[in-house]
RNA sequence: GCGACUGUAGCUCAGUUGGUUAGAGCGCCGGUUUGUGGUACCGGAGGUCGAGGGUUCGAACCCCUUCAGUCGCCCCA
């Protein structure tokens, strides 16, 4: 085409902030996360679930309480032609917890269920984290036993260790106690820091009001001087809250599931209810939660449903990626066969030769464009077991093989030449 | 929403106190070695220096605005 009869240029649309393209290595990377997951939870026979990847907007800002920030300013939500407010998940939870309901799975309880997709958050994107992002998430509703937690616990252990990334990453544990308990220490904890609040860091002075419990995992250093010393759950927790935290702790120890106990890990949401735990790692910058849960037994109620038990976890699979990639990553797979076509009239031999080995289970690729005869060198730059160069020679096609172990190879291809 | 840093070829990056026609490596295209060869050599294409405005005789470089990216804060279901 000439200049002048170049059309005007489209300007190319970007990508939407936040969103990846994710391509080599790293894809590579991502599916390994998945694989891994599918495979572990089959081990614990975790059912897997197909989920919607929007709701309505109700779905989540029940679960969530109507006036958090994260419902008002940090969701995915826009209407449909009806005027129906929907939302695109930002988690899984609260949409496993509507189909439990609505689909009637307390038939199943307690089920063990399994997911993994993208979800959606209205967020500043940076290190390990995205506007669109994608989770593995697992949950078991319907038992309130806290043999179910270990069991979950369990599975997450596993899921780190066989993905070789557990040497950086630890459990960290805390019980957050029944509802008592719970609203005992957290009236305690308003009243310490009420008392020292001008002291405290603007932020923090804020979350006095709004999430006080959140103060507890400050990063200003101005409050951490007070949370040292701030009431703990410990104090607070009920005999049964005890017997739970114990039965959970041992049957980790059991298993053989290394933990520590964090005692200012807390969750923000007021239907969580004993168990809470983050597995983190201080290799990944600000984002230190690697994979994160815990028990939920308020959250059915707040959709309407009957009160039922439940917990579960989601981990970030960029995160657990990062992890993957960093600590020796995965390569693509190396091709079994590579062709350099080094003549023309040979394409159409080429491609049946590729057919054969492709239905012979080997794998395949040929270059066979650009000059003739940079294809051998190209082709040799490709990381293959074998090499085959097919060349015409005083008008003999000529294979000539290179590589380790071209036996069975040459035994499918050489009769082609034919 | 706030802050810091960064935008130069398809990719990774140089580019001096502002001064001729903006460079390198890799990649891509073509050629040389008439060859059993992952090496080497020669040549070529490809850039409105993120965009817009300003200062200046002159801007990739200085100033303003804007867009995008990265990292952090807030938030973290």
């Amino acid at each position: 085409m000439s200049k002048d009869s170049k059309p005007a240029r489209i300007e190319t649309p970007q990508a939407i902030r936040g969103t990846q393209d994710i391509f080599g290595a790293p894809a590579e990377a991502f599916v390994r996360v998945v694989e891994t997951f599918e495979r572990v939870r089959k081990l614990y026979r975790f059912r897997r679930v197909e989920m919607p990847v929007f709701e309505k907007t109700t779905v989540f800002s029940r679960s969530l309480g109507e006036t958090t920030d994260v419902v008002s300013k940090e969701m995915y939500s826009f209407e449909d032609r009806g005027g129906e407010s929907l939302t695109l998940r930002p988690e899984f939870t609260a949409g496993l917890a509507r189909a439990y309901i609505t689909n009637g799975w307390q038939q199943y309880a307690p089920v063990k269920l399994a997911t993994h997709g993208p979800l959606f958050r209205y967020e500043r994107p940076q290190k390990g984290r995205y506007r669109q992002f994608h989770q593995i998430d697992a949950e078991i509703i319907g038992a309130a036993e806290p043999t179910v937690d270990v069991e979950l616990l369990c599975m997450a252990d596993q899921l780190l260790k066989e993905l070789g990334i557990a040497d950086g990453v630890t459990l960290t544990l805390n019980t957050l106690g029944d509802g008592e308990s719970r609203e005992a220490w957290r009236a305690a904890l308003i009243e310490y820091f009420r008392a020292v609040r001008a002291e405290l860091s603007e932020d923090s002075q804020e979350r006095l009001e709004k999430n006080p419990l959140r103060i507890l995992d400050s990063k200003d250093p101005r409050d951490k001087v007070f949370v040292a010393d701030a009431p703990m759950i410990d104090d607070f927790l009920s005999a049964q809250a005890q017997d739970f935290f114990a039965a959970v702790t041992s049957g980790l120890d059991a298993a053989g599931v290394a933990w520590q106990r964090n005692a200012a890990l807390v969750r923000g949401l007021d239907y969580y209810r004993h168990t809470a735990f983050e597995f983190v790692t201080d290799r990944l910058g600000a984002q230190g939660t690697v994979l994160g849960g815990g028990r939920y037994d308020g959250l059915m109620e707040s959709l309407g449903g009957a009160p039922t038990p439940a917990v579960g976890w989601a981990a970030g699979v960029e995160r657990l990626a990062m992890l993957v990639a960093d600590g020796g990553g995965v390569a693509e797979a190396p091709l079994d066969v590579v062709i350099a076509v080094e003549d023309d009239t040979l394409i159409n031999l080429a491609i049946k030769a590729s057919a054969t080995l492709r239905r012979a289970g080997l794998s395949a690729d040929m270059v066979a464009s650009g000059s003739p005869r940079k294809r051998f060198d190209k082709a040799a730059k490709i990381p293959a077991s074998v090499l085959l160069g097919m060349s015409l020679r005083d008008g003999v096609v000529t294979f000539n093989y290179r590589g380790a172990d071209v036996a069975a190879v040459q035994a499918l291809l050489d009769p082609l030449k034919a």
